[in-house]
DNA sequence: CACAACTTGATTGCGCACAACTGAATCGGT
DNA sequence: ACCGATTCAGTTGTGCGCAATCAAGTTGTG
């Protein structure tokens, strides 16, 4: 779809970061539909998924696994601890850290969650190699990103090893 | 990177819509660093790339093109209003409609813009191809979950017309 | 022990996103 | 001309994201 020809740098800007953008907003509103029977906004279900695999975790863990902090996740944690599916208690060990962990209610939702991947994956209309690449290549994106804010006027922006051009 | 075999759906699943969330909110970052100088955020950028291209347009199409709605715009267009960017005025032909301007001040904005697409580009670390199809991949999902909102227990999610599979 | 540096989570404030609603203006059909 | 349905922008309320700040707890050093 993307004809191209680096034309106006403004508008060609947009397209990229806006695909993300876009992309990003139209996944989480299937979400907000597919979790509205569970009772569950897009982020409180990742949570879940973390809680479900790791088993209790601290705040901290929860805030590295999703890039998010506590400035989001205490709200959150505790909106999740007030609809009875988690609970919060501070470590006995190091009075800093708070281990969410799943409560009963918590724990039997996994169930009612399982059949929500495969909804998803069909609703983007990609296929399993299609879906492979997007995972990787955003996996790289995110990598490059996160890896450091580049300090000011920073970076001669060398394009990396590279392969092929235009 | 995805070693993969389809194991615990739910950590599956938490692999693409959580990459493609991790990402978007990683851009979102890099443009917070980089249009700080300009006293933007994101999403009035957005705002700002429409009417650099198209000049004055009715909130409606802004919303259209951005995929927000008034809720959105109506607030962040009042801020861009009161930085003395943009102007809003209702249309004479007809009063519903508020048409959004740049101001002297927002056209000439647009010179020291110029440079963020570059910028933003060299900082994913992909080259050209990979960013195409990125792009390519990204629009393919949105425009399948912005189609349409399947009614309910809906499609049989039969797969999409696919050549392999693993 | 004393004390500074660090870690951890919570709080505050602001700006999106989005659903739901309001109210004014327009359009369609009669 | 009238009246109901529709369109458009705005407002309200909830829930993220994130910067900045804070307080409590821990650790390292003398």
């Amino acid at each position: 779809m993307p004809d191209d020809q680096p034309r106006d740098p403004l508008s060609l800007d947009a397209q990229l970061c806006f695909a993300v953008y876009a992309a990003s907003r139209a996944i989480t509103g299937l979400y907000r539909d597919l979790l509205a029977e569970l009772g569950l906004t897009y982020p409180q279900y990742l949570v879940m998924l973390v809680l479900w695999e790791r088993g209790p975790v601290p705040v901290k863990e929860l805030g590295a696994a999703l890039h998010l902090d506590s400035g989001t996740l205490s709200p959150l944690l505790r909106r999740l601890e007030a609809a009875g599916l988690v609970s919060r208690e501070r470590s006995g060990s190091d009075e800093r850290v708070v281990h969410a962990a799943l409560t009963g209610r918590g724990s039997a939702m996994r169930e009612r969650a399982e059949r929500i991947p495969e909804q998803v994956l069909c609703a983007t209309g990609l296929g399993t190699a299609d879906a492979r690449a997007l995972h990787a290549l955003l996996d790289r994106v995110t990598s490059s990103l996160s890896a450091d804010a580049p300090p000011e006027g920073a970076s001669a922006c060398q394009p990396p090893p590279q392969e092929d051009r235009a």
